[in-house]
DNA sequence: TACCGGATATCCT
DNA sequence: GGATATCCGGTAA
């Protein structure tokens, strides 16, 4: 546990870069999905900056993986984002009341995604508590799954299609690596659906973390 | 018009 | 810790 302290730490006090359009335009979601460990999702929203290191992640792949919505090449209103240039937001709305935040990756027509479930908070911590209406600091509560932290962030379908390397939602690289032997994997939240799909282990999450969602 | 995909809060033990 | 209740929008027919 003194271990995650101190890479909080690290994260916390460095100095960040908000990420290239180039970290994302990679052909390997996969790959992205894990780099992003460690990375910091924030958010200017409504004057509230809001920031949390990102603990766990899931990939999506728009070519032969029944688990996106994306797949097969299913090309729709809802999901033409995907299509589009790296470095975008897709937010969905799921059970009809939770909003969910991916981050499209690969190069325009190729639509891959990460899906963000869970965020260490940083900064804005008293904010998220008021946007939870839950929690205090320290409690998972507020961040440790993809509905909830999108809330304390105040991130909704109405950031769809939002440019990350913008000013209302980015991420920040501090310059923490994560090392492998600290990355969990493991199969995907909620896809029973999707067959043989469902076996792919693309969830990727930081072992040590107590703010994982499960 | 019908079907289906999904996370969270709450209540109970 | 485990069971249970909950809703809306996207997609295809």
């Amino acid at each position: 546990m003194q271990h995650h302290l101190n890479t909080m730490n690290q994260i916390r006090f460095q100095s960040g870069t908000i990420l290239p359009r180039e970290f994302y335009a990679g052909n390997d979601v996969t790959r992205i999905a894990r780099d992003m460990l460690g990375k910091v999702l924030c958010s200017s929203i409504e004057d509230h900056q809001t920031s949390g290191v990102i603990v766990e992640t899931e990939a999506y792949c728009g070519r032969n993986d029944k688990a996106c919505h994306a797949n097969n090449g299913l090309r729709t209103e809802r999901t033409e984002v995907m299509y589009g240039p790296p470095g975008h937001s897709y937010v969905y709305l799921c059970y009809g009341i939770h909003h969910l935040f991916n981050v499209v990756t690969n190069r325009k027509d190729i639509a891959d995604a990460v899906l963000i479930r869970a965020i260490e908070p940083i900064e804005g911590i008293g904010q998220m508590i008021e946007r939870r209406g839950r929690g205090s600091a320290g409690d998972p509560v507020l961040t440790n799954g993809p509905g909830k932290l999108t809330q304390a962030l105040g991130i909704t379908v109405a950031d769809n299609r939002t440019d990350l390397c913008g000013e209302r939602i980015w991420i920040e690289d501090r310059s923490f690596e994560i090392p492998e032997t600290e990355i969990g994997t493991g199969l995907r939240i909620g896809v029973d659906y999707a067959g043989k799909d469902a076996d792919r282990p693309w969830r990727y999450y930081m072992k040590r973390s107590s703010w994982v969602s499960c």
